[in-house]
DNA sequence: GGAATAGTGTCTATGAGACACTATAAC
DNA sequence: GTTATAGTGTCTCATAGACACTATTCC
């Protein structure tokens, strides 16, 4: 039996949510696109695998991103090389360029999630990346979490941005920002500003220490738009 | 390798939060308390085990719980017979007798998760125990799951000792009837009224069909007493 | 009637959501 | 001054939280 990491990264570009998604250069499913990933090592555990196949297959750097252990995907027949049970990580990054270097790095790529069509992943990719999505969308509702799509420093317009586009919905300006300067230690207030091309400049914060998000920011409002009479 | 599923199983009883434990009976940690759970397989995957599991160590049939995937413990150096990932599940399980039948049943027993200490539990299981808890406790908020600590039918003061006990608070019973009542889809009266041996009768109530519950059941508010002034 | 538990109503404070205009900067 | 984006205030409604008494049943 052998042990692999799969890993969902995530980022927010152009306004679009997108997936890091590689090329694979290998059977079984050689040049079929997939989630970056793989073996993990007799010596590590599968945290250090996902920080390594990281950095191998895309040059990012796990540990200033947001990474965690998203669950296991264990079925006999997920893999035609034998059993091979998989743990998924979900990575959180800003907009970042892909490094170029590492050995895979030039097949890795980001994708837009809704471009993906239903057949478009190897092996049990398609499940593993919407188990990721619905985890993230999931937790930008009672986390800090949606930072983590930005840059150390952002703009409430940025951070509104992340939720808007990893919800698919349309947030109130105002009532985000009175929202989100209000929660508990979300943001803190850097005192610069940035300048844009046009435009008046946006205020710019940092992630505050707070990981829980109180009050929530609750999606399921939209789903709920009329609560009772 | 090996894959091993091990089982955080919760219930409440006598008005404390229970987990359903093992006294091993195999090297290594023969002897030692230990969370349920066993050997995957080669032709099962992981969510089979853990029914299989469920069944032979405890008696308790998965198909009628709330069973579902934690996280998986991939440290090589978690099991001294080598490297063993195990996928840990999350039951939660109204107040059942537990079934004497079965080969390893006759060990297992419901322990109060507030009378174990810190080196109690064999391998890496207090970890995983932990982790459980922290589950079930933050699911309790955004979804319907307490109803799965309950009988098929139950009275508002039974769901509300749940939350209680699990959260390790108090709550408002005037409150939590109100809101939980209001709660879109959440509780379905039976027309029924269970009579006890003393005090007034209850209305009996089941599950409805809402997973998610809206609105959700704030435990932060406990936690963060004063929202700001 | 006593004991035990279930069930309910009101008030206040806070947050959610709807909604439109002004401020700042580049050109 | 035109263009583009940032930033803000008010009103209404819903929910949270505090709080005490009545209702039902068994004995």
């Amino acid at each position: 039996m052998s042990l692999t990491v799969d890993l969902v990264v995530l980022t927010v570009r152009d306004d679009r949510l997108h997936v890091l998604l590689i090329e694979r250069g290998k059977e079984p499913f050689r040049g079929k696109t997939a989630l970056p990933g793989g073996f993990v090592r007799s010596r590590e555990d599968s945290d250090a695998a996902a920080l390594r196949e990281l950095a191998e297959e895309t040059g990012l750097d796990g540990r200033t991103l947001h990474l965690e252990q998203l669950r296991s995907y264990t079925r006999p027949d997920r893999d035609p090389r034998g059993r091979v049970v998989s743990v998924a990580y979900l990575a959180l990054a800003p907009d970042l360029p892909l490094p170029v270097a590492g050995t895979d790095a030039r097949r890795a790529r980001w994708t837009p999630v809704a471009d993906l069509g239903p057949g478009d992943l190897a092996f049990d990719h398609a499940r593993i990346l919407a188990d990721g999505l619905e985890r993230a969308r999931a937790k930008l509702e009672y986390t800090t979490l949606a930072t983590a799509f930005c840059p150390p420093t952002f703009t409430i317009t940025e951070l509104r941005r992340v939720y808007e586009v990893v919800w698919g919905v349309s947030l109130d300006a105002r009532n985000f920002h009175r929202k989100v300067v209000n929660a508990d230690d979300f943001l803190v207030a850097t005192g610069t500003r940035r300048v844009p091309d046009v435009g008046r400049p946006a205020a710019l914060y940092r992630a505050g220490g707070a990981t829980v998000l109180y009050p929530p920011m609750l999606r399921a409002a939209a789903q709920h738009p009329v609560a009772r009479t």
